[in-house]
DNA sequence: CAACCGTGGCT
DNA sequence: TAGCCAAGGTT
């Protein structure tokens, strides 16, 4: 596979959007609520959001001074609230064990609540410059692409890591380029469903281009449907008690009419289970 | 590894 | 309209 490091690199010089996380000096606290915010959920609903969230709390320690009900309920609608939970764990972890500083290790980035494979080396390679491969779903749709030949990427992998580490410059600066213009281009370009292959500036070195745009399947497990779900009823219940006092209600008034009974009782549990609310006596609220 | 975990916009 | 999709992580 031909050099795609240097046509990348020149298009995102001149076609990476503004968006916050890139000012000069966003700091990496800054860098690492944006990536928990971005876990599954659009750029253009994350940026109101991280705004509010490092308005109210600017450092980790600052958050970590708070109870976890505030960090649930300043998540608001942004979906996956056990990512607010974490974030705040996180927070508490990055308070007592690294002196407040988000860690720029990445095995340290990684023992932290809620961050993962992306979340780690995203934080040590656009907070803190350092040369790591930074894979999310864009760079494996871009690879699976242009390097494999194929329509859509497989499940993700542990050598998805390796693969893209490969394909880095030497250079720390351009390496972390590299990695972002990768996942920009997936994400603007290189689109899942209809891909603009006539912007695309690696075109001409592209295997599923070469070969004739093949339709080559696609693997990836299907979402479940939201409709109905438990998760939807968990999501009923929360913002239940997101709108109520610190107090909460009483737990037989939670979303009382929802139709399924014996899904209402399960929403109520499992997110007890997980921490996301407390039952305490006859009453439900979030966790003090 | 597969299942599970929210929410809203777009086609 | 119903399904797809979104800067993933944990169990």
């Amino acid at each position: 596979m031909p050099e795609i490091s240097a046509p990348l690199i020149a298009w995102y010089r001149r076609n990476a959007r503004d968006l916050p996380w890139r000012r000069a000096g966003f700091g990496a606290w800054g860098v690492l609520v944006s990536e928990f915010m971005l876990q599954q959920t659009p750029v253009t609903r994350v940026i109101p959001h991280l705004e509010a969230w490092l308005a109210r709390w600017p450092s980790p320690t600052s958050l970590a001074a708070d109870a976890p009900a505030e960090a649930v309920r300043q998540w608001a609608n942004l979906g996956y609230p056990r990512r607010a939970l974490w974030l705040h764990r996180a927070a508490v972890e990055i308070r007592d064990r690294h002196g407040g500083i988000v860690p720029r290790d990445v095995d340290a980035l990684l023992s932290l609540s809620g961050v993962g494979d992306y979340t780690a080396r995203a934080v040590a390679v656009f907070a803190y410059g350092d040369r790591h491969p930074v894979v999310d779903t864009n760079t494996r749709r871009v690879l699976a692409r242009a390097v494999e030949g194929r329509s859509q990427p497989g499940p993700p992998a542990r050598r998805d890591l390796g693969a893209m580490s490969d394909r880095l410059p030497g250079d720390p600066v351009e390496a972390a380029i590299v990695n972002a213009a990768t996942m920009e281009l997936g994400a603007t370009v290189c689109v899942a469903r209809v891909p603009r292959c006539d912007t695309c500036p690696i075109a001409h070195v592209c295997a599923w281009r070469a070969a004739g745009y093949p339709d080559t399947g696609d693997d990836r497990r299907r979402q479940a449907r939201y409709e109905g779900s438990d998760r939807q009823a968990r999501g009923a219940v929360l913002r239940v008690l997101r709108d109520a006092s610190a107090d909460g209600i009483r737990s037989v008034e939670l979303i009382a009419d929802w139709a399924d009974a014996a899904q209402r009782d399960r929403a109520i549990t499992s997110l007890a289970d997980d921490g996301l609310i407390e039952l305490i006596d006859d009453r439900a609220r979030l966790p003090q």
